[in-house]
DNA sequence: TATGAATGAGCTTTCATTCAT
DNA sequence: AATGAATGAAAGCTCATTCAT
């Protein structure tokens, strides 16, 4: 037992370094692309920010591809997990909405989106990868739009949201308020605190949407 | 003058040509760039597409940067004639909102906008460009805001509006609603109607920023 | 039709130049893969010893593949050619076979065919190529075994060539004199005369296979 | 004496495992050079094969070229020694050849045979090494070139083969035989029998170079 | 003026080799 | 002794840009 978890503690050890390189390398290459995009970084630079050599990226993603892949999953998974919990939670429905909108607009998650949606606007960039990995990519986009299509739904039937507007439009505003180049200008150029910018959004979301 | 006329009119005709072979090359340009990002159009295939040799291309704009510059602020111009045409005419404020709403929710103008959050989203593409004609750019982005801005304050003036609300953000959320992923998946996947789609927006922002 | 000339000349200048400057690219580049090897050549050194920019190869080969197949294509046309040209002679078949022997013993002819060893030597080398190109090369090389083939067995006809040994083992000796690093070992180290050793090849080769 | 045993015994132990594993992986590496060439074969995957770590290959071999020239050196070794046997056994000098000429058309030579043409086919590849390991390999070499030279001789000291024919062009002639390209199309395509081929060339080789 | 051949910097990716564990 | 993660040189290839014609 004891030899057991001899055996086993290096092992994690190194696996721990593993995954600590493996999240240094997506956190590093996330910024870099959501600074730059995707053709401008470069894997070098990418290495050596992280501090490693071009190489050992390539131990951990075969390809400049699959390392963005990686990003977007794992990105998608950590907002779909919070989401989720919000959207079990035991508030009313315009609550719930107005909670995953706040989580939504921190700065990390604006960026985020920002990157998607830089990245998916070069259609043929994840052509191949898009039948093996976008699947999973696509599985988790459409839960999440299906959790909010459902809470929106919840709210109109229980006569807090207008049903005049359907639903798939009030879905496809709320990702909208999410649009980055006008965050920007807003919280970065004119400096109005994120908290204040989430509670004018709601609002203006929210009145739009309210029945009546 | 006979002899100004000679000279005149050929070099005019030579220039009209010019004009309309750079206005081609524009089109053709803004085209491929709308459909597949910066990176993935070449020089090479405008031109051939075009009809004309790659150096060609180099006659009219320095470099692939500046035929983009010249594209966005092509596209920007449009927009803020038209822009300027409806914030002039003499409807209440919230009309005239409309009409920009709907007018700039053409397919046209979806797709520049989504070509310009695309570009501007690599920083450094724009880099050096920045200094010299994105203060064009921004000029005319700044006036296209000032215009929007102001009729948004007519309207809080005249009591269309709400006066919670600041007006940036407002403006942002006038903005954000031009997200062009989002509009993909409804217009295209879901076939809403382009129209239909822009009445319910109309209604949904225009609830979310009323007085009352 | 002066204008047609004139038209003409110009475009047949560049064009000569073009295939000057690819048949130069051809030389050096069998050069040195006849010396070094697929992998040990560049497209950067066969450039550089060209004289042109890496860019410039790939105006002409798509790619090194490319590259290596038109070699060996035009190799084998050039092959192809003088054996038939040889084999439709009104000579008996083993003076024929003979004069085959003696062209294909001259220098250039050795090294080529240890080229096209040590190229099908790897066979992913020309992997997808194959399914293109080789059948052409194929083509040309069973066009070639068939031309030997045919003369073999008019020999056997005529009475000249043994019928006891099956044509294809004739076949395959003959192809096999020309293994090219025992010639080497002959002509360059022990600096015997080619003209000697095909001679002595010729004694034995068909002295092996006459009748009786 | 103990302790000396106790000591020997494990070393002379690990020394057998060590040597076992060196000529596994000298056998494994061998299979793969002879099937992908030596640029398609990665120490990597010769050690996975192997089901060691790609650092032990090193432990065994300071480079690729090493384990390479190792391989070489080890089938010359293998093949000098039979060729010697036969070589010395009692038989006349035609049949001791014919023996020499069966013994190396087992399929594994003509494996090795290709393996060592397209080794060395690239200069370069066995550059410094050269300089060392060659001497040893170039050293066998002769020693079977010098071996078959005096059968040779002896056969025309005893009036079995023709004096016309310079030895060295019959040495050339007998290992000629082996041009493993040929080989393949007769046997692997045509599906000749390895021992029908071989009977066929000892008839056309020895017809060729016996007297008369 | 218009051309398009030529250029070469820069990218992604591979893999023999090293070395800390 | 054995491992395999890390390295980085080197390769094939692309494409914006230049310039002789």
């Amino acid at each position: 037992m004891e030899q057991t978890e001899g055996a086993t503690v290096p092992r994690s050890l190194k696996e721990k370094q593993r995954q600590e390189r493996e999240a240094l390398i997506l956190q590093v290459a996330e910024e870099m692309l959501t600074e730059k995009g995707y053709y401008e970084t470069s894997i070098d630079e990418i290495a050596s920010r992280v501090g490693i050599a071009k190489g050992t990226v390539y131990l951990h993603f075969p390809s400049k591809e699959d390392l963005v892949g990686a990003i977007l999953l794992r990105d998608a998974h950590q907002l779909l997990e919070k989401v989720e919990e919000i959207a079990n939670s035991k508030e009313s429905a315009s609550k719930r909405m107005e909670a995953i909108l706040r989580y939504i607009y921190g700065k990390t998650y604006v960026k985020r989106m920002r990157l998607f949606l830089s990245l998916t606007n070069a259609k043929d960039l994840l052509h191949q990868w898009k039948e093996q990995k976008e699947q999973k990519l696509t599985g988790l986009w459409e839960r999440l739009s299906y959790l909010i299509s459902s809470l929106l739904e919840q709210g109109k039937a229980s006569g807090e949201f207008s049903t005049e507007i359907p639903t798939p439009v009030m879905l496809y505003t709320f990702f909208c308020l999410l649009s980055p180049r006008s965050y920007e200008r807003l919280v970065v150029e004119r400096e109005m605190e994120v908290d204040e910018l989430a509670t004018h959004l709601g609002h203006l979301y929210f009145k739009g949407i309210m029945k009546r």
